[in-house]
DNA sequence: TCAAATTTCAACATGTTGTTTATTACTACT
DNA sequence: AGTAGTAATAAACAACATGTTGAAATTTGA
């Protein structure tokens, strides 16, 4: 039994790695569960065996990328906002961000771009926004003087910072995770220089 | 002659109206030609007489928003670059942008959302991003102060900017392009009283 | 060797695509 | 009024993709 599931999932495993290097050239549109089959060398019906369609695979792919980034957030996040001060923490936390970003770059790099799915760069800031809302709310001096709405402050700041992510991993990770986050604070104390 | 031009540019125009109201529903993968030529009540070979595919389709009402977003705002630079100062320059600039964003919001809304294609936020950002680049270049103290990529810069404002503009288009414009303006400084302002 | 799980293979009906051909309706020109 | 041009229709076409099925082959476990 253990053996079937061991071979059920190589194979499952099969068509997702399969189906990603696809992606890497194709349009997610234009590519067919036939073509999935030929690349993974499986039979069509295969592939229905383990996924409804290659909807669901997507799903799945993305679900699982969620799921790694959240837990991998969650982790830093508990390690760092209870040693340090709320400024210092956020930086730790955005140079431990970059690395996890990087580990999950070549999957970010398609998702975001226009082979992946419509609204992906939607749900991913999604996600993202939930993290940063529980952190922000956690803090009380942020809360007493923010005068805008929370909704607001987080599309603005989450788009800000996967704006960052989404270039870097454009241009390949160009730079070191520490030059990512030297670079983001150089830009916060940039616009904070600004008009003063 | 001006009679079947006349004609075409109403079929067509049709056309674009009867799809953009099934992209309020459904998924863009999901919508036939047959679908589309059903909902404008024309033959489905019509279609074919405007259109080379339905990717074409969405093509066009793409670049149609580029451009007439591009030609606002370049007519507003026009407008308030000379006549204020750098910083009021700007908060002009980004309310009369909340403005033209509110005519093509129900456009943008359905774009940005996961009936769209994949990528357009990318090809909305890349074509926001030319219009900030060419205005901040113009600006000396600007370039000379700053210290970071102007590629990266540019990422985190406009996705920033574009954050917001995502979230008010997805709030169904609950607020006014003044308040959006206000809403705007405030957040900048808030950052800079930041850590200080 | 036998049994069970997994995968394969071929076939199927169904639906979409883009093209073509013939036909109809309207407009423009002389 | 008559002819040519243009747009739209209807029907048919091959090519291809979809999801499903049933029987056979393969792999693995006992």
């Amino acid at each position: 039994m253990s053996v079937y599931t061991e071979k059920n999932r190589r194979t499952k495993e099969l068509i997702q790695k399969s189906f990603m290097e696809m992606l890497e050239k194709k349009t997610f549109d234009s590519i067919t569960v036939g073509d999935i089959a030929k690349t993974a060398k499986i039979n069509r019906g295969t592939f229905y065996l383990h996924f409804i369609d290659k909807f669901d695979l997507l799903d799945q792919i993305e679900l699982q990328l969620f799921e790694e980034l959240g837990d991998h957030i969650d982790q830093l996040q508990s390690n760092y906002s209870s040693t340090h001060s709320f400024e210092k923490g956020q930086e730790q936390l955005a140079a431990a961000l970059f690395n996890s970003i990087k580990m999950q770059a070549p999957l970010l790099k398609i998702f975001l771009s226009e082979h992946g799915r419509a609204g992906f760069h939607l749900r991913f800031r999604a996600a993202f926004s939930e993290k940063v809302r529980v952190n922000l709310e956690g803090n009380e001096s942020f809360n007493a003087n923010l005068n805008v709405p929370m909704e607001y402050f987080l599309a603005f700041i989450t788009s800000a910072f996967l704006g960052l992510i989404e270039q870097w991993v454009q241009n390949n990770l160009d730079k070191t995770s520490e030059e990512m986050t030297v670079l983001y604070i150089d830009i916060i104390s940039f616009i904070q220089r600004k008009n003063n």
